[in-house]
RNA sequence: GCUGAGUUGGCGGAGUAGUCAAUCGCAUCAGACUGUAGAUCUGACGCCCGUUCGGGCUACGGGAGUGCAAAUCUCUCACUCAGCA
């Protein structure tokens, strides 16, 4: 390996907040930089849905998440090492995290089981038979693929990240259920931390950062014992794991940062929603990567600017609906975005009625777009010292 | 004109005497979605009541029958399609 890709990635705080712990920063790789805060669009299996990179570069984008259980699966970590990694595979060339497989131990797991998500709603789902099956030494899933059983480990994840050759990548860990009692949770976290020591070990590829993942569920006690750890293991730091309710969330943020190195990059992991992200920058959480405005964006919801967008309708709209049949304004007339400056909401609408696949691709453009620029935002609002103010222009 | 096949809820299409207000698909409507088993999933979908669960009414082209009971059997009318004249 050369020297000039032997660099780990750095992370500087550029400008701090003076009225909160929201900061401006940048995260160096060979592969490029990533000014912070930033949110990372997911692309799971090393695309981003329905976008390319030219969309993606176009949109201003300055990385990507994969996934390395997914890939792992298909098409397979050795074939995208003989590519020169996911970025190179994927014709990205820009910087990209994965994330371990830690999240499908829970999602294909107790998510199933018990029918919830990472945030806990009202509302519990279906019981369904779990596609994994946890243990000391890992975790062995049944492909959702082909059925074939795949075991994923700390060590084999790590190994797995290498040859996928992400700039940054993840620990490690174990979700535990939003529904999990304090003991549940203490063993799920006393796990993860047993993982993470192991992924530590087995980390050798000194050309990515690796992050630690904190967790603790909704327990105070359990999050900073969470955040001590991981700030004593690691130089960047993933808030991770499930949350009972959004102002449980923010507190969780709070309970970590305060708990971890300032110089550290933070990231928290799947969290994308407006009124989330200017919470958890407000408390001083650097990096995010969310499905949100992809899945959103296949679905038929598009983001929204206040008025019409608000913290109850979740900032977006449902372009399926009837209403928005013979509306010859743009998708959202507060957006410069390509989609935004070229078609009408109209066109839109009927692309999603007749399932053509323009549609998904120019609803998730606008999402990505959306996200990106609230990011730009946020950062020009903090270099600025005028956080709060520009916050209160989206929140009430 | 004759012969044969058919007519079921917005559409396509099951059912062929009781467990049928009627399987299923599509469409429609509503809801969900936060490290993507997701171009997905859930629910509603004749009308009117009432709480789960029921209760009432109107319905399987129109009309008339048989029968305890009919979307299902008989007769008749209308219409559609195919073949023969």
């Amino acid at each position: 390996m050369l020297d000039i890709f032997n660099k780990t990635p750095t992370f500087e705080i550029t400008h701090k907040d003076t009225k909160t712990k929201a900061r401006t920063g940048v995260i160096k790789t060979t592969r490029g930089s990533i000014e912070t805060p930033y949110i990372f669009p997911v692309g799971t299996k090393a695309t981003v849905k329905s976008l390319d990179p030219y969309d993606l570069l176009e949109i201003g984008v300055q990385g990507v998440l994969a996934n390395t259980y997914h890939l792992f699966l298909q098409p397979g970590e050795n074939l995208i090492s003989k590519f020169g990694g996911v970025s190179e595979f994927m014709n990205w060339h820009g910087p990209v995290m994965t994330d371990s497989g830690g999240f499908q131990v829970f999602s294909l797991g107790v998510s199933l089981e018990q029918g919830v998500g990472k945030l806990l709603k009202d509302e519990v789902g279906v019981s369904k038979p779990r596609l994994n099956k946890i243990s000391e030494k890992g975790v062995t899933f049944q492909s959702h693929i082909d059925g074939a059983k795949k075991f994923l480990s700390p060590e084999i994840s790590i190994k797995i990240q290498e040859k996928l050759g992400a700039d940054l990548i993840v620990g490690f860990d174990d979700l535990e259920s939003p529904k999990y009692s304090y003991e549940e949770t203490k063993k799920s976290l006393d796990l993860t931390a047993r993982w993470l020591i192991r992924s530590v070990k087995a980390h050798k590829k000194k050309s990515q950062l690796l992050y630690g993942v904190t967790h603790g569920g909704k327990f105070k006690d359990l999050r900073i014992e969470s955040a001590k750890f991981n700030d004593k293991h690691f130089n960047a730091i993933a808030l991770g794991g499930a949350h009972e309710s959004k102002e449980n969330l923010y507190d969780v943020i709070s309970w970590t940062v305060e708990n971890v190195d300032e110089v550290k990059p933070k990231h928290l992991l799947g969290i994308g929603e407006v009124d989330d992200i200017l919470n958890a920058v407000e408390r001083g959480v650097d990096t995010f990567d969310c499905v949100i405005p992809t899945r959103m964006g296949r679905v038929g919801n598009i983001f929204v600017h206040p008025p019409i967008g608000n913290e109850k309708n979740k900032f977006r709209i449902d372009i399926t609906k009837r209403e928005f049949e013979k509306e010859k304004g743009s998708l959202n007339n507060k957006c410069d975005c390509k989609v935004c400056r070229n078609y009408t909401t109209a066109y839109i609408h009927h692309l999603f009625r007749a399932h053509e696949l323009l549609g998904y691709k120019l609803a998730s453009y606008h999402n990505v777009y959306f996200l990106n620029k609230l990011m730009e935002e946020i950062r020009d609002a903090i270099n600025e010292n005028r956080f709060l103010e520009y916050k209160k222009k989206w929140l009430r």
